[in-house]
DNA sequence: TTGTACGCGTTATCAT
DNA sequence: ATGATAACGCGTACAA
């Protein structure tokens, strides 16, 4: 390669590698070009000649070199540490990913992924020291979360998905677990079910937990008796089926599952002792992912907008990066209960 | 902040925020506290002290400056540039993504990730953008594909999950999927079915063509005749539910479908006609994903290391890296019949 | 409008 | 073993 005194240097083909080689090449400054390219002030004249060489040479600046220069990357890191069994099994970490995806993609945002393969200082730390990130996406379900912990307190600006008691000064996207939860158990309590169960999610987890109070201020407000009749699960299909046999054995008339999938396995552990859904007992999930109206019969569900929240994640950092002196940014996006056939579908009972 | 000659700054916490703050609190220059944290050769009482005001401090080196100086970054990107609908409903891309974050995450690599939500030559430049990108990993399933041509054309190290005839000269990791589906068809033809359809996957896919062949190879063969029996589908349940019913029009005995999914909705077609699997049309299937096992019956399959496919990958492009005087690498991983009872399970016919 | 010159925070080379 | 000092390639005040 040769090297002038103002550090330009030409491949073996000839091409620029530098700003300097392009300045060269026009006849200009550096900063000249770099005008050109980031869109400054420039003569039109100017432009279009510096513009001509750009498109010739197929020039790009030096990513690493402009980082270091202006202090921003373009890339945010998403942050999902979530058990390998779980992160994938249901479409929920799929698409919150793409809409996270998605809108980055749109805004020309590159984007660093860290999925749950180590631990989660392991990925605290290399996370952070990833210094070039403009800002970090993470997902905020677990009650202690060491990552969710490092970040806040780091000078990252840092958006979550799902929050707890303790990040309501944080930005956040999230939905009402409790208030949803309240509301699906209502709607399998007007059905004229009393015995009524829930099988959790993945206790220590935000989302099971606030569906386990949901559910118990129904119960409470509707007078009925929730004792014994809370199974644990983990979001997963095999542990909806564990934990349905159990509140099968306690006669129960109606189940409200934590998620989709572990609707599935209480679903089919239902069928496995012959009984009907919804005649014998009702069931209702939680995500209304692609799973549930596919299930036989259709699940009713609570529809929360994954993807959306993806989406808004993702608007929620940019902003944030956009103005830095803006307060935090705290989107709660609504819900909706969707009724289907495993709650409704079958000849009433009373 | 403040700021001496040689540029150090304090934040208004008192932390040290670069080599040469560390440099002045250890008394010591800013080259030896480098020493310090890249394993330089340093005297042993030196970096002692130096480590200890490391941690104090919580120091972390400018990702940026560091890229620019060295060289090398640490991050790689992937890209798997897939029609959104294709890309989780099945968990082919998970399991990609999934090994190839994995093995990155253990040798303490980062991942950038691009998705398919924009246009190829969008994204080819984005990635190429990412010029501190010490290499790329790319699906490379389609036959004409400009990412993997300008990724190729490039001088950044690529490793492609996939590969067309064109890129014998490229790094990739791929199955013999010719061979694969040659074998699924002889199994097939081995039941004393004579009239054996085929499902493709998306047409313009190596994946998909390959498979044809080796159906086609293996009908040859054993003197079947195939025409008429090759019903184009796109790696989609949905699809296979429609091409099955156009297969079943032509009375076949046996179906082989280019992937699990596709091979689930064939079953639901076959079902919804009043047949049985396989009495009176075995099946088959190709990944031999999760669903496989748990189709009723349990679907005869190929099995592909799909996650492996991904430990691979990232194996590869490291070593790429580490040694890029090497020649290219190229990984061709083992498939395995996988006889379940969709194909043999039931009472044979003949 | 354009050019000059300094700074960004490292790594790496070369003396000592 | 350690310390100057020169890259690394770009952004951007400031001056012209």
């Amino acid at each position: 390669v040769a090297r002038t005194a103002s550090n330009a240097t030409w491949g073996a083909d000839g091409q620029a590698r530098t700003l300097d080689d392009l300045a060269a090449l026009c006849g200009v400054s550096r900063a000249t070009v770099s005008r050109v390219i980031n869109g400054g002030p420039v003569a039109e004249t100017t432009r279009r000649d510096v513009m001509a060489v750009l498109e010739r040479t197929g020039f790009r600046p030096n990513a690493a070199a402009r980082t270091l220069a202006s202090g921003r990357s373009g890339v945010v890191g998403v942050v999902m540490h979530v058990d390998p069994h779980l992160l994938f099994q249901d479409q929920y970490f799929s698409q919150l990913l793409q809409g996270i995806a998605d809108h980055l993609a749109g805004e020309g945002a590159g984007m660093m992924l860290w999925l749950g393969n180590r631990t989660k200082a392991e990925i605290l730390d290399h996370v952070l020291g990833m210094s070039f990130l403009d800002g970090v996406i993470v997902s905020a379900h677990a009650l202690v979360d060491p990552i969710v912990d490092g970040l806040l307190s780091s000078n990252v600006p840092t958006v979550l998905v799902g929050h707890r008691r303790a990040d309501l000064s944080a930005s956040y996207v999230d939905i009402d677990n409790e208030q949803a939860a309240d509301l699906v158990t209502t709607h399998l309590i007007s059905l004229g079910r009393t015995r009524i169960g829930h099988i959790t999610g993945s206790r220590g987890t935000v989302h099971a937990e606030d569906r386990v109070t949901g559910y118990q201020r129904a119960m409470r407000r509707a007078g009925l008796d929730a004792d014994g009749l809370v199974a644990d699960g983990d979001f997963n299909v095999q542990s909806g089926f564990t934990a349905a046999a159990t509140l099968l054995d306690r006669s129960v008339e109606a189940i409200f599952c934590a998620n989709d999938a572990s609707a599935s396995g209480a679903l089919e552990a239902i069928r496995t002792r012959g009984l009907r859904v919804p005649e014998d007992v009702a069931l209702a999930g939680f995500d209304d992912l692609e799973l549930a109206a596919r299930l036989d019969p259709p699940l009713t569900t609570v529809r929360q907008g994954v993807r959306q929240q993806g989406i808004e994640a993702a608007r929620a950092l940019l902003q944030l990066l956009q103005d830095p002196e803006r307060s935090p940014r705290r989107v709660l996006l609504p819900t909706e209960l969707v009724v289907r056939q495993s709650s409704v579908g079958g000849v009433p009972r009373g």
